[in-house]
DNA sequence: ATTGCGGATGATATCGATAACAAATGGAAG
DNA sequence: CTTCCATTTGTTATCGATATCATCCGCAAT
């Protein structure tokens, strides 16, 4: 910047100013450095500019990354909100900075102006671990009762009872819930489930399943049938969950969606296309992404900021 | 740290020592420094460091997120990819700077230490445009001929050839491509399959399917069949083609593996449990990750760094 | 007693940007 | 002609860390 304000002939401050479009200078003249240091390839120092301004315009994103304790890696949408985030952040000058739980200790995420927490599955823990920071917060999930950050997430309840609707409106007196109801996210589509289906004095099982897998549906479907528990009506927490459902429905001679209705969740893109195609709950990840992203800015720019919740969709297909 | 110097009666350069463990300062009084520090919460400032460095501790990760270019955003393996990327950089004291090809011109980007492109897919033109930062760069995919930048990927030519040696294997005689050879990537295992299959005196077929989906699979299937081809063997460039092109044959009456052998790529969880069990060449992503931060970091430290291949595995199911 | 040396610590300048305050300029108002 | 204000530009200090070059101390060798 130095070296520009000599081969311009004015001072470093004016440079300054310039090249962050102060009114304080004169038009021409900012126009005119500006095309200097376009010309001159000149690159702003970062790290000069976030030690003066005690900012650092950066956002950590704090993610679950380890395979085996859930099903976080093995499914597409961390990325997609990621993408979301990625956007939002950086149409507003924020970078991202992506850490695991484990490197989440980094000197650069303490650094951040902001934290955003993925995928920390159940473990509240977690969340107070990064609260102790004292920086603006907002993590994805289900808002919990008593807790006091900022929760953005998709409406679990709502998906649990439009699901339910969904069923009452088929006819459906004996329905089924499958899923590990530990997850917040999934102890909510639980609670809109039952509720929605009280209302019309219908009570659901629930067959407690940890794994999101092809396999864990189809175990679930056989150990009902072995307790000769009767049934008519399969809500699944997982698209893959649904489908090996369906497999295994199949297999036991009852039909879908004759004998049997089911819905899964997330409506992945192998859900229209699967035999029979699925009917799912669809939630919009992207706009997730963005929602978290605008939360943290407002939180830095010292505005109160609320909890949301998303809406969801019931793509109702053939199942 | 002018604080914590005054607190412990010393200058501010010997708590900058014995925070980052020099040995010029006495083991005792370092000892006591940083329990100092460690009890007053004291946190260092990344941005003053990294100004007086003249370094950012960072590597920008550019990713390809636009969901209708490629399939990238469809699947998971970016991610397993930005985990592998991640613990190997944090491990080693740098962060993850994660930014759309859109946010790629940002501050932040130009002051990262070094560079790792993913997904960019056929497009050669981003490569060169990020070349032009004369940053340290790794690349994920499939070396080119002319290229000077470092290629990490998977050994897709190596893909290519164990499935033919599969095919051949089993005696089949008119295998099928299924895949968009415009993709460096599918362009390499095309050849390593054309390659040995020649040895044996085998030519395959190609039919060019641009998306990675299921119908796409399937439609592959009835357009050779309506062409009158005669074929005993697909293979396919995922595993949703694959596992399209499974439904069709079923649909056309033709077995599998009985009458057509069909392999997929990618294994995704879901070609463990589909039915028929899927035979899929394995990436291993997680590694790759490792390897594509690795030499990023190699460059960083100004050693010489080559372009490097990671071996593909042939998981063999049922089809 | 003086010199030399190694181990430990400190003073100062510096990285590159911006905030706060100062100053120069030109024109309008009295 | 002076005073005042608005516009535009410049001077200096500062953000928090570290490299470079002193300095100080104690002890051994001359």
């Amino acid at each position: 910047m130095a070296d520009l304000a000599r081969v311009a002939g004015v001072s470093k401050i004016t440079i300054s100013r310039a090249l962050s479009d102060s009114p304080l200078v004169n038009r021409e003249t900012r126009e005119r450095l500006q095309a200097l240091a376009q010309k001159l390839g000149y690159k702003l120092n970062v790290s000069a500019r976030n030690l003066r301004l005690r900012r650092s315009h950066t956002v950590a994103v704090i993610v679950e990354m380890k395979p085996s304790h859930d099903r976080t890696m093995l499914d597409p949408y961390p990325l997609i909100l990621l993408g979301g985030i990625s956007q939002e952040l950086t149409a507003h000058g924020y970078s991202v900075l992506l850490t695991t739980r484990q490197g989440a200790t980094a000197a650069a995420v303490q650094a951040a102006d902001g934290l955003i927490l993925l995928g920390q599955g159940s473990r509240q823990d977690a969340v107070r671990r990064f609260d102790k920071l004292g920086l603006p917060m907002v993590v994805w999930g289900a808002p919990g009762e008593g807790d006091e950050h900022v929760v953005v997430g998709s409406d679990n309840r709502q998906g649990g009872s439009v699901v339910a609707d969904h069923f009452i409106a088929l006819g459906r007196r004996n329905p089924v819930f499958v899923g590990n109801p530990n997850h917040p996210e999934i102890f909510d589509r639980l609670n809109g489930f039952v509720d929605a289906l009280a209302a019309h004095g219908v009570k659901p099982l629930l067959i407690r399943r940890d794994e999101f897998t092809l396999a864990s549906g189809m175990d679930a479907m056989y150990s009902l049938t072995e307790r000769k528990v009767p049934f008519d009506a399969v809500f699944a927490c997982s698209d893959l969950l649904a489908m090996g459902a369906i497999r295994a429905l199949n297999k036991l001679g009852r039909g879908v969606p004759g004998d049997v209705s089911v819905v899964g969740y997330d409506d992945m893109p192998l859900a229209a296309t699967a035999l029979p195609p699925l009917s799912s709950v669809r939630q919009d990840w992207q706009e997730g992404g963005t929602l978290l992203a605008r939360k943290v800015l407002a939180m830095i720019g010292d505005k109160t900021v609320n909890s949301e919740v998303l809406p969801v969709e019931l793509i109702v297909r053939e199942t």
